[in-house]
Formats: C-alpha cells, structure tokens, sequence
RNA sequence: CGGGGACUAGUUCAUCGGUAGAACGCUCGCUUUGGGAGCGAGAAGCAGAGAGUUCAAUUCUCUCGUCCCCGACCA
C-alpha cells in the first residue's frame, strides 16, 4: 500500500472534544471518524485492525469448536416482550417498522438465538452447541465517552453455548475462559480476570478487565492471594482471605457467564434426553469487545509520539519510509524494497511521498505505529537498510535477508 | 437524566456590537530534504438553527440543536 494513495492523511491538530488518548491517536492517525457521540467510522486503517482482532478471536472461538454464524441487527420488538426486556432493557433502541411493527435494534442476541434454536434442538444428540458471531450491537447509552471505549454503536464477539446439563456447561466455560486468555495474549492486552456481578442471571460472572487509569470500572485487587473484585460487588475486605486490597481503574473487554436456563424456559428450548423426558436447555454466554479492544489497546500501548500496535493487530507489519525520493535511483530502491517485502507476504506501507521532509515522515510513521520502520534513503543501500522497531529506541542496519529472519 | 463548558475556513483557534482573521491543511511556482522546512501567490466562511434587543449582532438576551467533560446509569 503507498501512503499517497492511503485515505485519509494524518492530522497534526487534536480533535476538538477528543480528550482520551485513544479517541486522540486514533483519529489523528485516520484510523476513525467519528459521526456522532459514540459512532464511528472505521477507516482503513482502523479497519485494518478490526479484521486482525475478529480474525484472532474467530481463530480461538473456531478451536473450541465455535461455529460462527450472523444474526440480524434488527429484531422483532414480539420477542422482547416475550423476556420482558422490551421494557425494561434501559439502553434499548427502538424503532417501528413496517405496519406499525415494534423493532430493535439488537443490544445483545438471546431474542434471536434462543427462537432460532428451539426451532432445530430436539435431541441430546444435537447438544452441545456453540454458535458465535461478530456483529455490530447497539446501545442507547445515555452517555457515550472516552472515543472507543464506551460508543452506542459497537461490533462484539457473543458466543452462545448450549448444554444438556450445568456440569457440560461449567466445563466449557473453563475452556472458553483459557480460550479468552490465549486470545488476549496474542492482542498483548494484559487482562485480569475479575469476579463481576452476574447481572439477572447469575453469581458465577468473570470479567477480563485491562488496568489502566482511563477505565471506567473500579476493581479491587488482593494483594495477599491475588484475587479480583468488581468493586460492584465487592466489601472493604478481599473476601476470600480477609486480605488488604488496592483499587486501580480498568476497562472491561470481555464477560463470561452462565445464563443458565433463563432464556430457554421462556421460548421453550428443551430436548428429549437419552431416557426419554423433556429437558430445558443450559447455556453460557461469552461476551468480548471487538471495538473496545482496539480502543484499550491503544491507552495501553503509546507514547507522546503515538501508538505502539502490537504486531498480530498491527495495520501493517512494516512502514517503509522512503526519503530522497526525487532522486530517481533511491525511488527505485524502494520500489525494489516495497515489492520483496510484499513478495514475502510481508503488508508494507510504503510512505512514498516526494517533496514531503523526513521529519514529518518520521512523525507519521511514530503517530500511525507500525511495529517495523524501515528507512530507504541516500544513505541505504539493499545489504544495508536501515531498521527500527516502534516500540525501541535504537536504530539497527541489516540486509534485506537479515531483516526477513527477525521480522 | 442532573451539573458545567463549547459551537466562527477542511482542521485547531482569534475577533467579543460597526458586515471576519491567523495557524495548520489544500492549489500553483521557486528553493529545500534525517525528526512535523523556507519564500511568494491563490482558493477557501449564510459565524450550529431560530427568535428578540439595537440604526447595526459572530459579538448581548432567550429557545432549540449538536459535541465534550463531571456525575447518575452501564443485561
């Protein structure tokens, strides 16, 4: 990709109202465009990213035998009044359709996928059955904020586990729980796993919770036997060992929890078990922000020059900066340079500007934070590129060979 | 939903009663090229919407809208 044809360009102004360091670095760079309070574009940049984090977690959903699926954004009001949610789901969008039809917009799938199931579920042989999809979800937040980080308009992963018993169910949500800890490594997001208040459905709820001071949350923290709190749910005292405990501020990017027979019980999901009876179905339900995540990673992972992407999210792996362009044998240098990488299936963003200074150059690719930059310029030759990580300080020069083992 | 702040060029901001200005960005030309280069020329605005006060409103008053911040809220 040349940076030329990139839309769009960097910003050196701070948006007006943009206050939190993602919302900042994010829009400076042409990653999002925001629309209204909590909606965004994702530009290609940004969506760039959004693809690298659905395609890890779609990765590890489809390992623990997931099988991805979409649902509607819109849903029939009908089956809302059914949970009672069409009430007293507070941040629910609602709309009227055609003939007057009660509509919403989807917040979260259970109206959905609980009608849907109860339609093909009949046996103990269809059981277990774990669906997932990463969808847009709409929130009537009453007030949106801190850029990604709380939006009314989101793209999430849910994945819906069905069971014939809770002992199935509790043993999932063990593997789905190790499966959200893979995932948040490979995104180089440090989480902590947080017992959380379950909501309607239950006591047994975990959060992954990043801690960081832009968070909204308020997590307790043991510091005698490690244990997490929401502060939600939490007293003065660690309640495990009665221990002293810290507060720090976090962001919560995922929520597992068991729904247990709620949903099923009112559209009737059951199945005939092995002896012959009727039985409700048991569920758990995994919930993870694909959005939020790019925004998290971001308040974790920057400096004063710009973001730090890591490299399985990066939008590319390598910023080629070109300088000394009008010098036509430098701009075929790096022309020569900008192909090798992508014959390598290397995803190379070649700053091919002419006329543009290397300081802005240089601020650019720190702004946009590629993990590996390498420069071409009169000083360059191909045995002798000049390379730097954006997370390190120390320029190194390499052969095109050398850069291809460590990259 | 309560409290506070803001809305003027594409963006960030000045003007604060007398019909609008800078910087950045953009276009053209020349010079320059290792950490956001310089000079010159140019394009760019119904001052969020509406009403009121006034000879005169971007400026004062009110209403509405939108955005941001602090709370409340956050299956």
């Amino acid at each position: 990709m040349k940076y030329s044809k990139l839309f769009p360009k960097t910003i050196k102004q701070v948006p007006i109202g943009a206050e939190s360091v993602n919302h900042q670095l994010l829009v400076r760079a042409g990653f999002i465009h925001q629309e209204m309070a909590g909606v965004y574009t994702y530009l290609p940049l940004g969506w760039r990213v959004i693809e690298k984090i659905s395609n890890i977690v779609r990765e590890e959903m489809n390992k623990v035998n997931g099988q991805e699926i979409l649902m509607p954004v819109l849903h029939p009001g009908e089956n809302w009044k059914k949970t009672g949610r069409f009430d007293s789901f507070d941040v629910l969008f609602k709309l009227k359709g055609a003939g007057d039809k009660d509509l919403v917009l989807g917040p979260t799938h259970e109206e959905i996928i609980y009608p849907l199931l109860a339609e093909y579920v009949n046996s103990y042989k269809d059981l277990p059955l774990h669906l997932y999809q990463i969808q847009t979800k709409f929130r009537n937040e009453p007030r949106a904020k801190a850029g990604l980080l709380r939006t009314r308009e989101f793209i999430m992963k849910d994945l819906y586990a069905f069971h014939e018993s809770d002992e199935d169910r509790d043993e999932y949500y063990k593997i789905v729980r190790e499966a959200y800890l893979r995932i948040f490594k490979k995104l180089e997001l440090p989480v902590l796993i947080t017992k959380a208040s379950g909501g309607t459905f239950s006591d047994l709820s975990e959060e992954f919770q990043v801690v960081t001071p832009s968070g909204e949350d308020t997590i307790l923290i043991c510091s005698k036997c490690d244990v997490v709190i929401n502060k939600e749910i939490a007293g003065k005292d660690c309640s495990e060992c009665g221990g002293v405990i810290k507060e720090e501020k976090a962001i919560e990017v995922g929520n597992i929890f068991p729904l247990k027979r709620a949903y099923a019980e009112v559209f009737n999901l059951s199945f005939t078990d092995k002896k012959g009876e009727k039985k409700i179905v048991s569920a758990g339900c995994y919930g993870l922000g694909i959005s939020r995540v790019m925004g998290a990673i971001v308040e974790v992972s920057h400096d004063d020059k710009g973001m730090i992407w890591p490299e399985s999210v990066a939008p590319f792996r390598v910023h080629l900066v070109g300088l000394d362009l009008e010098d036509k044998s430098v701009m075929e240098m790096a022309e020569k340079v900008h192909k090798l990488l992508e014959a390598e299936g290397i995803e190379v963003l070649f700053d091919d500007r002419v006329g543009v200074s290397a300081g802005a150059k240089f601020a650019d690719a720190d702004l946009i934070g590629i993990p590996y930059r390498i420069v071409i310029s009169k000083k360059t030759t191909e045995d002798k590129l000049e390379v730097k990580k954006r997370s390190e300080k120390e320029t190194k020069f390499m052969s095109f060979k050398q850069f291809l083992e460590i990259v």
